[in-house]
DNA sequence: AGCCATGCACCG
DNA sequence: CGGTGCATGGCT
């Protein structure tokens, strides 16, 4: 075992495989994962929260004295996190405050990884891992040598972004593209799920895809689109 | 051009 | 002398 691919490098009991069960079967969002650096881990009980998700998925705030954020993990324990910013050059750089608890719960070091996911209902869950083969694999914390667009992601687009098929009876894949252009793109930072699948959210058909532990995701504007593209890319 | 990991000055 | 809050600097 343990070839490296993502599947069967981290099956059974393992923990990282067991929160990510009890996410999925609560219907958790996972919006982002930090592999914590020192400064996350080091008992200071801050954790930097990249500019980007906190403006996406965090409250806006008006004051660098932040707002308390409830979340809870998937045991059901409670915490209560500070979620503010400092100022820095002209900009933000947004903390959570607070963490030390859950840390110390997971037994959270560095490398390992905090997870942020929403319920259905947008309350907020938070969970840990330690950090997986595959986590050092990548990029942060840890400087990754060098990897310029794998083979497997170049064959990956190829084949899904099916620009090709207007031969025949091609007149159904001529109606109009208004979300979706057919293009699997890499989510970073989602766990992967275990399988994948094709699935319409908000009216907007999506086929989702693993590979070598990463997820991919395209739109599509129908079902047969998507089904179509999710069996070119090899995925049955 | 600016993020973000971390250093570090200041304050109690 | 430990925490806060900002400054600095590596890296993209």
């Amino acid at each position: 075992m343990g070839t490296g691919l993502a599947g069967d490098s981290d099956v059974g009991g393992s923990p990282t495989a067991a929160v990510t069960r009890a996410l999925e079967s609560m219907g958790c969002t996972v919006f982002y994962q930090k592999p914590l650096t020192s400064s996350d881990a080091n008992g200071s009980g801050r954790v930097v929260v990249p500019k980007a998700v906190a403006e996406q998925y965090f409250p806006h705030l008006d004051n660098q004295a932040g707002v308390p954020i409830e979340a809870a993990d998937t045991l059901g324990n409670k915490y209560t996190f500070r979620f503010r910013f400092w100022i820095n050059n002209q900009s933000r750089m947004y903390l959570l405050e607070g963490v030390s608890e859950m840390h110390q719960r997971y037994d959270l070091k560095v490398g390992d990884v905090m997870i942020f996911a929403h319920l259905p209902d947008s309350s907020l869950i938070v969970a840990g891992r330690p950090m997986t083969e595959e986590d050092s694999m990548r990029k942060p914390p840890l400087r990754r040598v060098n990897n310029p667009q794998s083979g497997v992601k170049r064959d990956l687009q190829k084949r899904a972004s099916k620009p090709t098929p207007k031969s025949s009876q091609s007149k159904r894949l001529q109606k109009r593209r208004l979300q979706g252009d057919g293009v699997f793109r890499a989510i970073p930072d989602v766990v992967p799920q275990p399988e994948s699948k094709v699935f319409s959210q908000h009216g907007v058909w999506t086929a989702t895809i693993e590979i070598v532990g990463e997820m991919y995701q395209a739109y599509f504007d129908s079902q047969e689109d998507a089904i179509e593209a999710f069996n070119a890319a090899g995925y049955a």
